[in-house]
DNA sequence: TAGATTGTTAATCGATTAACAATC
DNA sequence: TAGATTGTTAATCGATTAACAATC
């Protein structure tokens, strides 16, 4: 019955992985094709027990007396992560923001591809992005049925994001990235990652005021 | 000897604070004036119990039989965030993003000044987003001495960023919000907050892909 | 006073760390 | 083979939830 909760990984593992993902990449931008969870452990700050605690929830990926193999367990992890294929994506907000996702080049290397930017400002249709085109908002639904978008992305403020997110659910999007600060509400088989600035600012102004508490931590 | 130790609140409650405290002024803005933890748990998704276990850390804010004071709290809340007063902050790296925070009125609101961005393209420098004036990055260590500047900004590309975090330890700077994908080296009485938008979106794309184990999380 | 809801202790649950046999 | 390091189990630690007496 609760077949699915056998290997159900756990949220504070997942978002580990990332960061495994991206000192691998480094690593195999050396040219180090080897490395042990107490390398990695320092490159990372996890602890090696935890590191292959994590990983051990995949699959043995190493071997012992060896280590992992770096270029085999980044393409895991990618796997893993689901950069093993590109994804269509929209972005819904062309104000400074939007326009920054759109034109940091990272995303697309990691296969998260921008087809297009939407605004209801008039100013703003039309005009290109480094050939990413701005388009009416009315257009949204439309587009993304006939493009085949997997990844909704809100970069609006937080008075619109809900009814954006109503038009992503219509049009059969299930991964939404939001950046209003704002708690979306979606669909049971729709996911959310939100990007919270404002949480983030004022997590550091409460560790800057009580730093004295947390020093090397 | 870890008299430190007895009063440390747990970094997770801390990272819901931003939350209670979005709430409460949202539930303010409305005029409401009364919150039990049961309705906090409504609005936040947390537990009750974990509500009033978080908010009992930093004393006793509520009263039996009636609830919690939104105003009281809410007032609460942002004196142990360090939002009750305001900070200088510069950006390094005047590019879309950098601009995108400049342009946020609602950190301006919260508290946090923008006094200059820095880059170090000549095409940028001199250039204005509202009134902030975008400055060559050789200026930034005088300009934050002479600025009383706390908070520094990296909207960098990775390479610059440890250099970039130099640069603000020297001034004197003593927390550093980060937006460039790279975990920098910093001395232990300096506060790191780390916006990594790839390893967001990597966990979005993990949960898209695995989204049916995870329904209703 | 009766009802409601906190503050707080105790119980449970889950995540991290430690340890070591397995094995490359 | 000897040394190194994994995979995995057991122990510990910390966070969440449950429960309820205190009290407004």
């Amino acid at each position: 019955m609760d077949k699915e909760k056998e290997n159900r990984v756990s949220i504070t593992v997942i978002r580990r992985l990332p960061k495994y993902y991206r000192y691998l990449g480094e690593l195999l931008k050396k040219g180090i094709n080897r490395v042990s969870s107490q390398e990695l452990s320092e490159l990372t700050g996890f602890t090696a027990s935890q590191i292959r605690q994590d990983l051990n929830n995949f699959g043995g990926f190493g071997q012992q007396g060896y280590g992992y193999n770096v270029e085999g367990l980044y393409y895991q992890l990618g796997k893993i992560l689901g950069l093993d294929r590109t994804y269509n994506t929209v972005i819904v907000g062309a104000g400074n923001l939007g326009q920054a996702i759109a034109n940091y080049k990272g995303f697309e290397d990691a296969g998260f591809k921008v087809l297009s930017l939407f605004d209801k400002n008039p100013k703003l249709i039309g005009l290109k992005i480094r050939d990413i085109e701005i388009r009416d908002v009315d257009e949204l639904e439309d587009f993304i049925k006939e493009n085949n978008v997997e990844i909704g992305i809100i970069t609006t403020p937080k008075e619109n994001a809900q009814e954006i997110a109503d038009i992503y659910m219509k049009s059969g999007i299930k991964g939404i990235w939001n950046f209003a600060p704002a708690d979306l509400k979606v669909d049971d088989d729709v996911v959310i990652e939100n990007v919270h600035l404002n949480e983030s600012l004022f997590t550091l102004s409460y560790f800057l005021k009580n730093k004295s508490d947390y020093v090397k931590n």
